[in-house]
DNA sequence: ATTTAATTATATCAATTTGGTATAGTTAAA
DNA sequence: TTTAACTATACCAAATTGATATAATTAAAT
């Protein structure tokens, strides 16, 4: 019922990107971020994959945010490495039942575990890059 | 990111119990559940640990509810199973810093993770289950 | 007292997930 | 052509999770 560290360490790269403003190579971030350069290279590979990190190949390449830190937000991250978040295992992703209990494939518990999810799910879409850094600064 | 397998079953549980309104063995509750005897036992325990459940040796022994259906809450149950929850291992329990990111032994996640971890509780704060009864019969 | 039907404590074990590493290959600037 | 980057794939060990086993304890009923 927690981020896991590499969610955690992932959060931590998108915000080192989001602050240098720049073109950064993953040794620079690993160094930054107190992140081995193997494991930083594993999760940027999931950033790029998920479209939120653009990677550059070849000399004086690197990584950059591949959009604006304002629209990136928490949940976009935890979903880039976690997959999509949801409570328990007995709800699909968009809500639908995925567990069989009762006859109607059904369970007492399926509209509140969706509920919950959609809540925190909206929590974390609330928290963006660009106001992190804000209230950093505060 | 999502409840345990084990926490959803403790969830049913409980839920079992409050429908019963009545003393239960475990073996009754397991077929009930469909989870498998001894499981469930070890489920019970914690359960019983935590205070949520009241628990009878010897013959005509058994589980019940040690409060009100009302007074337990989903939070209640993840916690006695799971332990208390945060969002990330970078802050305690009690919001406090546990990580040493940065020289001040903080770091710009902390404030946000508690946050949000914070009102994740509140959502599972507020659904008990009195509730969870009354809405399945609607 | 004895039997029986229950819980409890402790220990163990296998499967899965998580955290981390290694290797070989590809790309593009200089 | 060299070099400094990323990429894909595979692998492995530690931790967590899910589940089981055994022996002991308890209390009602006979």
């Amino acid at each position: 019922m927690h981020i896991t560290q590499e969610t955690d360490y992932a959060v931590r790269i998108v915000y080192c990107l989001a602050k240098s403003e720049a073109r950064r190579d993953a040794r620079g971030i690993s160094e930054e971020m107190c992140v081995t350069l193997r494991f930083s290279l594993k999760i940027l590979g999931k950033l790029v994959q998920s479209g939120i990190v653009a990677s550059y190949k070849g000399n004086k390449g690197g990584y950059e945010l591949s959009r604006s830190p304002k629209d990136i937000t928490l949940k976009d991250v935890i979903t880039a490495v976690e997959g999509e978040y949801k409570l328990s295992r007995c709800i699909g992703a968009d809500g639908a039942g995925e567990c069989n209990r009762g006859a109607s494939g059904c369970c007492a518990f399926q509209k509140i575990f969706t509920d919950i999810s959609s809540n925190i799910n909206k929590q974390l879409e609330g928290v963006n890059f660009a106001d992190i850094i804000q209230n950093e600064k505060t």
